[in-house]
DNA sequence: TATCTGTTATATAAGTAGTATAACAGATAT
DNA sequence: ATATCTGTTATACTACTTATATAACAGATA
């Protein structure tokens, strides 16, 4: 049952995010599915060499989400309801995100088209891969 | 020749990287032609009513990414010979960038179709209204 | 000569990221 | 019962980032 977490440390991206991010990575290639486990904030902790607040940090945010439940007692599990599904807001925020990569993109000649391929690329990324560990 | 930057000072963005996208967006939208001149530090600074240092720090950014020019004395301009066309390493770096968001939007059950829908009406905003004020 | 340009150097305050330790209360297995 | 697990809370500390404030410098220019 042991993890698929690898950090960059010399990242600037605060370490909670990286490990926030590599979770919801987890639930979207569905490596991790409703009701699955994931290891307790000192297990993990230790696992991975960091703190467990930073840990704990990242929990915290994927429970805000609506991605993970938090029991205090008996753990943590991805959320058994499956995340909540995007609505009119998240398509604002996820447009916000979107809109300084879009801009960078246009000056640097990126054309639509291109743009859309990469996200394609990404798309099958996650998709294909179902279950799989890549 | 007054500036268009609205900056939002409750975000957690900060200041220097809202004004850096601010004014990329101006190129993208051609308000900002290769040539053109950019406010000086202070002027600047004093216009929207931050420190000389932050946007110094904004240009030099934006000057290390091949945006504009910076002359000691003359001042600042867009890059006369264009933006830096997108090569292979920024095509990886961007993909980078949208990793996290299509893994975010797989587990909200967003589709690609969707989200190029999103990333197209971006590219609208960007291209239709060129030298346009919105 | 005064004024503009970017640049450099210090100093300070506030906030974030990450770590370290310790303790608490409830559940659970031995 | 006791030891061990769970998340949670509290405190303290270091390092770094963001943003500001002031001051000064050197080159260009009106």
């Amino acid at each position: 049952m042991n993890v698929f977490i690898n950090l960059n440390l010399e990242s600037s991206e605060p370490i909670y995010i990286q490990l926030q991010q590599q979770i919801i990575e987890g639930i979207a290639k569905k490596q991790l599915q409703p009701g699955d486990a994931l290891p307790s904030v000192r297990s993990l902790a230790a696992d991975i060499g960091i703190n467990l607040h930073t840990v704990n940090k990242a929990y915290q945010q994927l429970k805000q989400d609506g991605f993970i439940l938090i029991h205090r007692q008996k753990g943590v599990v991805v959320h058994p309801d499956g995340v909540p599904q995007a609505d009119e807001e998240y398509r604002q925020e996820l447009k916000a995100k979107l809109r300084p990569l879009i801009a960078d993109s246009i000056c640097r000649g990126l054309s639509e088209v291109e743009f859309s391929q990469l996200s394609k690329e990404l798309f099958q990324l996650f998709n294909e891969e179902e279950g799989e560990k890549n």
